[in-house]
DNA sequence: TTGTAAGCGTTATCAT
DNA sequence: ATGATAACGCTTACAA
């Protein structure tokens, strides 16, 4: 335990405004004027203030300065993601930190590492005074609570919906991509398309589902439920049920991996079988370099940031308007595996 | 009389300790005393307390708390690094992320896009009491402004020193891991080995060289200049320059890549030649799932973080202790690509 | 157990 | 052009 209160100059910690107003003999308004730049200071004054400041050492805390200032402004922005290694986060940061820049704001990221705990606790840190704005990917957690909150800091949710919580969000249009890839299917002859994907329960799965059920539903094409697979929560999983798509009587001509573990298992799982077409949502690192190059319905996780981003500074800047979802298309990036046709397969004999 | 400003609540803006305090009819103190959990509040006046901080969506202002604190703590940690996107920064940030966490610190990372007038503000900002400490991963710009300031939050520097500052420092054994793939290459009768790195300027690079010389020396085998070649900025320098070593009247035969692009172009310049031995400085996402495995000598950037994390803390701990530079061994990965033993090539004819 | 007043480091108001 | 003083939102002495 230090025992710092003492009196003189800067004993105890940093110096502050009045060490240097007492260093260069004017008073704590003057160093406030040079400090903030004020034209109304005599150059002379201000070079003495300048050398007295630089003799200290003398840092502005800027704490105690948003504090009485009028316009209130960290000129910063937080992201809180769930974890900061994966690639997508990085490039969403990138997307996000790109235009907060070009209006003035730095990103500062915070992980929670998919701990919603923390993850609430980060974003309460966060709007406490310490950003003019937060983006968060959510990572499941109940985040109810900011609901109650009108105060603080404004919230874009980014990538993710937050649950059962209406606020301003930027998302990928998952049905319309799962739509997309499937109907890429369907005009190369596809009729029986098997759905891999996780747990129903996440948004995100449900809703890729749904946009496979509407591209068939569009083709007049039946859903045979023994064609889909939900719940696969690893790699493993998904290869085996692929491989049991594909062992079917009636087997899947094409699979749609719903995310990237369903569609590196469907991969896997059609290694060998040139008849077999695989597109997979949302692209991943070696996708155009396996072999067959892989075909992806992808989110452009750069203008996810940088769309949540420009929606948050226009909040910051007080924009009043009711909650945003806003919705980015997918792109198809065909590649090779999605572009097997079907129709010579072995499997449409009789009727 | 209560209503200091503007009456009602919260006119201004968010709602503040005293509007909590009017409307529970208790003191600021005691809301101050809930907020901090103290015990000697009685049970219904802290009930009392809370339903009015619901009722008006009240969250304190941390950076008024932290004013008057006497333990001034932000318990946040900064990191500043040039790009969010490269894969060692994640794992870097993880590592300190961690080590922070486990003391109740959270991290905050910022990136400058590697501009040294970005990466300069960041960390002003950052000093200026938004974190009780900093990691920064320089990007070569000119810190010397910090040797200055000894005020402010401590500074770590993680990954590259600092140009001309004596400060706190974790690093990777650039020299020794150089010399330790050098010798691993000259254990397998390897006497020719080409040197391919970047500007000779970089503090690393000089250090790898060096490390190359010292394996060299120290198996008494001459150092050829022809075999050395520097300044390579990109992997098709790189190529043409490894290219250029394997075709000299008395050429390499292993090449050692004192960075990942320089690897990457020592590759393909060896490939299809299996005699040709290759060996990089840092590990790289492909190393292992190339034909051949790359065999490299790595940094461990996860312990680079939390390496540089525990020594932030023990100076945001108060410890005093002069400058620390740590070093950090680096590892050698066996694959394959360095395995390649030498003494059979067409290339030792007479003498 | 609770309240009053001072003070943290800065900027804002209003004089001079 | 410069300064005295209140205020920002909170915590901490010190009472009561």
């Amino acid at each position: 335990m230090p025992a710092p209160t003492t009196n003189g100059v800067a004993v105890g910690g940093r110096p502050t405004i009045r060490d240097v107003a007492a260093e260069a003999a004017v008073s704590t308004k003057t160093v406030s004027r040079v400090l903030n730049g004020e034209p109304s200071v005599r150059p002379a004054t201000a070079r003495n203030v300048r050398d007295a400041i630089a003799r200290l050492g003398f840092e502005r805390n800027e704490a105690a300065a948003n504090l009485r200032r009028r316009r209130k402004s960290t000129s910063l922005v937080g992201l809180v993601v769930g974890d900061l290694g994966s690639p997508g986060t990085a490039v969403l940061a990138r997307g996000a930190e790109q235009v907060g820049r070009e209006h003035g704001y730095y990103l500062l990221v915070a992980s929670s590492g998919s701990d919603a705990a923390i993850e609430a606790e980060l974003i309460r840190t966060f709007r406490a005074g310490r950003v003019d704005g937060l983006i968060v990917v959510p990572t499941g957690s109940d985040l109810s609570f900011l609901a109650e909150s009108t105060a603080g800091a404004p919230v874009v949710f980014a990538d993710r919906l937050p649950g059962n919580l209406r606020a301003d969000s930027v998302v990928a249009a998952d049905a319309d991509g799962a739509r997309q890839a499937v109907e890429y299917l369907l005009a190369r002859h596809h009729r029986r398309i098997g759905f891999l994907g996780g747990p129903a329960s996440l948004f995100s799965v449900a809703q890729r589902y749904r946009g496979y059920e509407q591209a068939l539903a569009a083709a007049a094409v039946d859903l045979d439920p023994a064609l889909v697979r939900l719940g696969l929560d690893d790699t493993a999983g998904a290869l085996d049920a692929a491989a049991a798509l594909l062992r079917l009587p009636d087997p899947a001509t094409a699979l749609f991996g719903a995310d990237t573990g369903a569609t590196i298992g469907a991969l896997r799982a059609a290694a060998g079988r040139s008849d077999v077409a695989v597109i997979g949502f949302d692209d991943f690192q070696m996708a155009g370099l396996l072999d067959p190059p892989v075909t992806v319905v992808a989110r452009d996780v750069e203008a996810l940031g940088r769309t949540a981003a420009e929606l948050l500074l226009r909040r910051i800047g007080g924009d009043r308007r009711p909650v945003q979802r806003i919705t980015l298309d997918t792109v198809l990036i065909p590649r090779a595996s999605g572009e097997k046709t079907a129709g010579r397969s072995p499997a449409t004999p009789d009727q």
